[in-house]
DNA sequence: GCACTATATCACTATATAGTTATATTAGCA
DNA sequence: TGCTAATATAACTATATAGTGATATAGTGC
């Protein structure tokens, strides 16, 4: 399992679709709403009515947001009944939250070593 | 060191600020543009017009991304003569794009799977 | 079937930003 | 000093999308 962009693809550039592919991912955790959901789904899955009673949010926009993230594969569903469950498809959105958090922590001790006299 | 979304944290729900500081992360590599920007800089520094080349774009356009990425931490840069230097501050945006591409990768499986008889 | 609830979708507005052209800034050189 | 080249910024247009209110769809019980 290689990466496109780290891995032995160094010298095949990507095309811009695969470019595109990538960064719709991206733009998907780009945006607080939908990190909010799915720090939301952290503790386990919850059914969009929970989801709008935790975050507060409008339910129609949860709904779209919902969407936007299952078609990309963050979350997947389970519907029982009327109700639709939704839960975090894997660990992969921790694991790059991880990361950017790391990055913030960095900055953040940078800032601080910047101040420090 | 302990990431905000995965971690500890799991009882301390995020802030609207901190939800927004990570998600403005996550944006910056939601560009396709700047995906390419910070591929060409995978094999080292180049100045900004060895970037023009390398991707084709405006001057201008590749500029405000460079700032973009400088501003939010993803490459540094250095001044020589009347020319500016970029390149990949660390390796976290490859181990970021790993994790997409691992993430497409299966994707790519599954929908294999799914045809396959 | 009808009423009710949960979720999804539609239509719309407001805002953010990618790309572009023109201009400003800055460094090196004659 | 003036001239040229490299980079940054400003002003603008066009597009994408977040949020919202109204409506559609689907399951459940009467």
């Amino acid at each position: 399992m290689e990466s496109l962009l780290g891995g032995a693809v160094a010298s095949k550039p990507l095309s811009a679709h695969q470019l595109q592919v990538i960064a719709d991912r991206f733009r998907a955790l780009g945006e607080p709403t939908r990190l909010h959901i799915l720090s939301a789904l952290r503790g386990g899955e919850q059914n969009v009515t929970q989801l709008i009673e935790i975050t507060g949010f409008g339910q129609a926009n949860l709904s779209k947001h919902l969407q936007l993230l299952l078609r990309l594969g963050f979350v997947e569903r389970r519907k029982e009944g009327v109700s639709t469950y939704y839960r975090l498809a894997d660990a992969d959105v921790l694991r790059l939250c991880e990361i950017m958090c790391g990055r913030l922590e960095k900055e953040v001790a940078r800032q601080r070593k910047l101040f420090a006299t």
